[in-house]
DNA sequence: AGCATTGAGTTCAATAATGTAACTGACGAT
DNA sequence: ATCGTCAGTTACATTATTGAACTCAATGCT
């Protein structure tokens, strides 16, 4: 009776919610985006219990999100960074925060902004189109059966309607 | 002791994991997104617990992402469609499964593609700038405070860092 | 008419995950 | 010698999730 892992599923979004998908961890990742890397810092920032943030800490490094460095030594003491894998989420969680931004957010307005350096403004994060550069959503998007489908448990119906039966 | 709400804290990516970050419930809004919207057929496509799908479709009908709508009369059968911001996620839904193609696919492939209808073509679902276009990432943006910010649980260690203060 | 089937859930018991709070252990500072 | 900091552990209580069986109303089949 253990908890349903997603690692299996033939979905894309299945497999990243295995790996990131944990209550805490999207707000641990953002965190140590932000720069807060440090385990009191951590807990302290987010309000989580000490033993749950070791063991999504352990998860994340065993994922390959995050790394573990020592900034010093004696006493040693550590600190968590993103790690590649971890850094090309950022995006995503961007858009995230965008959508709570337009549906969630408090009164008082967005309690931290993004500047795209680049061009130098305060920006919203948009997903588009890679090939054409337009915002997609949920009305201009098509699904299509792709290479890895499979009619197994995550996708069992959904690959039977791509595939165009019933 | 209860399980920790995100919904109070001063961060949008807190609050929206807190109406969409539970366990299953990304994967049944991208079901509901992609036309599996009936219980059973939730049941067999994602193989969830009864009890818990029912949970979960409360919450979201409770938290406004999704809609009942009886499809027929006597007998009385119903399915569950995306309300307006449900449909407004699905974007953000694309970003974290273009994250899982390039990370956690499967061998065979991805498992589902998405057409974009305005350009015809199989697109990666980008996260961009909405003043420039240009993709962001984690490196090219930065984090400035917001009007809504504070140093409650959630944003305690990051609002004082934005802030400037140490 | 009698019985099996379907859709949309409930109920129940067992196991896993999360929360609270106190504790450890190696330093460094007063 | 004691206090404080950082980075965790440990123990225990409370929720959540799982799996399986069960309900209930309305048809469809024979």
């Amino acid at each position: 009776m253990e908890k349903t892992s997603f690692a299996q599923m033939r979905c894309s979004l299945a497999r990243t919610l295995d790996l990131v998908g944990d209550w805490w961890t999207p707000l641990i990742l953002r965190d140590l985006f932000l720069g807060v890397g440090r385990f009191d810092d951590l807990v302290e920032d987010l309000g989580i219990s000490r033993n749950l943030l070791t063991r999504r800490l352990k998860a994340l490094q065993a994922r390959g999100l995050a790394e573990r460095h020592a900034y010093q030594t004696r006493p040693a003491r550590f600190e968590y960074r993103l790690s590649e894998s971890g850094r090309d989420l950022v995006p995503a969680l961007l858009a995230l925060m965008a959508w709570g931004d337009r549906w969630a957010a408090p009164a008082e307005g967005s309690p931290i902004l993004f500047r795209h350096d680049g061009c130098g403004q305060t920006c919203l994060p948009r997903v588009t189109c890679s090939g054409c550069g337009e915002p997609l959503t949920a009305a201009n998007v098509t699904a299509l059966p792709g290479p890895g489908g499979a009619a197994r448990d995550g996708t069992r119906v959904v690959a039977r309607r791509l595939a165009g039966q019933r």
